[in-house]
DNA sequence: TGACAAACGGACTGTCGGTCCGTATCATGA
DNA sequence: TCATGATACGGACCGACAGTCCGTTTGTCA
């Protein structure tokens, strides 16, 4: 890895900061353009687009600030996220934990998951693979393989961050209303 | 109703039709402009608006016509989509046929659901609102009424669009692997 | 401090959804 | 059949946006 020149660094900065916040500002991501972002970072557009390459993949790195927290728990954290948690706990749980960090960041996920781009490639994202992978091995001693796979799929499903969204604006529930109706809902899906 | 002048019907039809094709033999949506459907038409970009709209209204009344047997059987059909079905058998049935049809019209449905416009509106669209409020009427006697309303999301999540393409298309399953794992699914979720 | 690599910034490009308005076509009734 | 008004046509045009290019500035290091 190379040094990274001190402007560069405090411009890489200001552009994650601008976005994150004219994102959580915003009341669709689609009216966000990199232009706004370019002015609100105080940096011209080259420079961002330099630095991150094009619009997916500079919302992707201002989520993965946001949820870089919840995969540390996940990875090595204690129960019920962590490793050592049983498995049937530990699904409950990090769809808990996803789904909180979506209401959390509601328009920001929107922007990931609405999929600006032409090519719809959330379930090809590598956080969508590693969350269901994961998910799929932790169900998968109870049901078979391919239907562990699609029960992660399935959970995930339940959190898409438009679905929370309508859920919360459209009708008008609560984050803890749809925390418990999914907690229940994961409950019963892992049911036998 | 106004009479509909006799170029303006010639029209109509051209456009839809060329919008079908396209959408069917595109990669992705996305590729698919405006003007790309004005000129298989054979058709000015601004008879394509005057008729239409917008673009997201164009694709929603192509996908009224591929959905319209459907609804047909759903509201007067016979058992088991029709009214006369028991609950359960019914709700399976739709979602098994409404699946069908999103397999048969990848790309159409993807260009709906994956939300060109900025605005994501999958849930408040009238389509949506009609068969989820369906769905939850079906299941609301045997659970709770708000319970229900969450199954019926849940259970429409798991058909959407861009979920069955990748499906098919990144893990490789046919079309009756994904119909017969669904029906399962549905069994066991419509299970107490 | 000088010199060069690295980074900057904003004018520029290509494309797309959508609009506008002068022109062509259809329907009607005499 | 033809005149006439209403309706529809079509493509040049517009504004916005993601992404590029390159002449200029700035940081770094000897």
């Amino acid at each position: 890895m190379e040094e990274e020149r001190a402007d560069a660094a405090r411009n890489r900065k200001a552009i994650l900061e601008a976005t994150d916040e004219l994102f959580a500002n915003s009341d669709s991501p689609g009216e966000v353009s990199m232009d706004d972002i370019a002015r609100a970072a105080g940096v011209g557009k080259g420079t961002l687009f330099r630095r991150f390459g094009d619009r997916r993949n500079l919302i992707q790195q201002v989520y993965a600030v946001r949820l870089a927290p919840l995969r540390e728990q996940i990875e090595k954290g204690p129960a019920p996220l962590g490793p050592a948690s049983p498995p049937r706990e530990r699904v409950s749980a990090i769809i808990d934990a996803i789904a909180v960090v979506k209401l959390e960041n509601a328009h920001l996920m929107l922007a990931l998951e609405g999929g600006s781009g032409p090519t719809n490639d959330l379930y090809e994202s590598t956080d969508y693979v590693a969350v269901h992978g994961l998910l799929r091995d932790l169900v998968a001693s109870e049901f078979g393989k391919s239907r562990a796979s699609w029960i992660a799929h399935s959970l995930l499903a339940n959190i898409r961050a438009d679905l929370l969204g309508y859920l919360v604006n459209g009708e008008g529930m609560s984050h803890s209303d749809i925390r418990s109706s999914l907690r229940d809902f994961v409950a019963h899906t892992l049911d036998h």
